[in-house]
DNA sequence: CTGAAAGCGCTTACAG
DNA sequence: CTGAAAGCGCTTACAG
């Protein structure tokens, strides 16, 4: 059915070494051959069989991706641009998320499914991604980890966290929690280390109550329920997501939440939805897929160094402070 | 570096075809055998190559899906039930956007780096669909074309439709929009049919002006307005997905469309969107997740039956009216 | 500049 | 129940 590169090289009347060169764009081909060779893969219509040189190339040509969630529109950007930066680059893209076994990915590059191993997400702790770094390239989104060197895309958390807090503060905002995330990532910490920075310069005391630690989206109201109740006063919040702060609006206009409906919220990633909720969320507005293209790039150029240099490149990105309703 | 079946057959004292047959769990083999072999894999760590086996067994063992976004929750649903239903089922999924040309696609069922494609979305025209079903194993979800012998999963629109556009009748909206789709997919059509037998049942004429066919989100209001600017009211709106009436909503709210606050709106997807907004909105949620896990499994379905019932199976999901604040 | 030949690491008829 | 051997469809030193 499918003709392989035997029955090209038998209608070129050249050997399959000749069309595998020409297929590999080797240069040494004499003109006329090439020619030949192009000629009878247009008449058969031939497609190289993947299958074949993934085997003898040693090489699957396969990245495979791990995401926190589905269900996160900042994701969603992300993988767009990773999409994009696949291109047509022969490259195939595996996506998968972190509620799969954490090692469903290793096993994709022990057996050879998978060339590379792209991280976002604090899916794998430091542990896991050092081992992995040992043995497979490995390119990080949005977070790193102490003391591993890794081919990283990110913004810059702490600057990104400080314009915020300072902007609330600038409004007036006495009382900021920080709703962060339940991991201790180098994304959450930059992020507390932006936050006690603008609080420091603004004079005001860090008050580790005020750092509110959710294990899921319900936990929000609870935690800050009780900070309140316990006379603790809010009139500003940093969140850690889009999402998170889609929920903190909910919740304060169903009054499952006892705050104010004026209180500041700034969210991190500044995805659509901070435009559809009702006030808009002012945001920073991360580049999604920027992060996701360079994520790529970074392990694309990996792939393809052979022997290159090896130092691993750091990509910090532009993040935006966008001021909207709250 | 990576051990191979030939040393686990040297260390387990028997032939590579004896590993092999352990490793495919052929039944042949001798107890004492099959347990040198395990241990022998064990001892050596090995992992099998999958480019070789996937070159013997002349297939990728990976599927490919084609989406319409992916910034939509319904889509994000589907593709967290496809991740379910591959599994550990040795498939590896990979997923595209329709943005790519489409030919991406074919080329990957050409190149055997995929082995079917599962189409969401109406990327592909009739003719693409039925040329890829010749070939290749071909699974849709959400849609299907009229005179294509083609395995699907998706709800029954038409009846969620009339049940929609039914349940803003009872409610005495008699100027009811359907805001749809650009293509003239089977989910369109078929939600053109509901919404009509709604409205024949309920005594009222059909008016074509009131179907609006936008080419993109800004374009909702444009019509819209025309619409009321016309002399013709609106009461009611039967929204093609989540996102539109998002949007909606946000132009009713910056009052650059020219609606009442209170229009009746149910929108099709019914994904966490419809809870975030505010008001919260009405819809008709499709169980996105299960959808996405069907198709997998009728895909994986395909590939495993050798020779088996050629009969493509057609799977109809349960949809769901929710009522909230629209 | 080109071809014959070896080989990537598996699986599977075939013979015993 | 097992092994020797062929082969999946490519690529690539090697020799010329």
């Amino acid at each position: 059915l499918m003709s392989s590169v035997k029955e090209v090289a038998k209608r070129a009347d050249v050997s399959v070494a000749t069309v595998s060169r020409v297929l590999n764009n080797d240069k040494s081909v004499k003109a006329i051959n090439r020619t030949k060779v192009l000629e009878a893969i247009q008449e058969l219509n031939f497609k190289p069989n993947m299958l074949a040189k993934n085997l003898r190339k040693r090489a699957s040509h396969t990245i495979v991706m791990v995401l926190p969630s589905w269900n996160n529109p900042m994701v969603a950007g992300t993988v767009k641009g990773a999409q994009r930066a696949i291109g047509s680059s022969g490259y195939s893209l595996i996506i998968g998320t972190s509620d799969w076994q954490s090692d469903i990915y290793e096993n994709m590059l022990n057996t050879n499914r998978a060339d590379g191993i792209i991280i976002f997400s604090s899916w794998a702790n430091k542990a896991i991604v050092q081992k992995l770094n040992e043995r497979y390239p490995v390119v990080l989104c949005n977070e790193y980890y102490e003391g591993i060197d890794l081919a990283y895309a990110a913004i810059d958390n702490k600057t990104a966290s400080y314009e915020a807090v300072s902007e609330l503060l600038k409004r007036g905002c006495k009382d900021i929690v920080y709703v962060r995330g339940a991991i201790d990532s180098s994304s959450v910490l930059n992020r507390l280390a932006g936050y006690k920075q603008a609080l420091a310069e603004a004079g005001l005391a860090f008050r580790p109550d005020y750092i509110i630690k959710p294990a899921n989206h319900q936990q929000i109201t609870e935690l800050l329920n009780k900070l309140v109740h316990q006379g603790m006063p809010v009139d500003g919040i940093l969140a850690h997501s889009d999402l998170y702060a889609t929920h903190i609006l909910k919740e304060i206009k169903e009054r499952a939440l006892h705050l104010k409906h004026n209180v500041g919220i700034i969210s991190f990633d500044g995805s659509y939805l901070t435009e559809i909720t009702n006030p808009s969320l002012s945001a920073i507005v991360q580049p999604a897929e920027q992060i996701g293209f360079e994520a790529v790039n970074l392990m694309l150029q990996k792939l393809n160094n052979t022997k290159q240099s090896k130092k691993n490149e750091l990509v910090i990105l532009a993040h935006k402070l966008v001021i909207r309703e709250t």
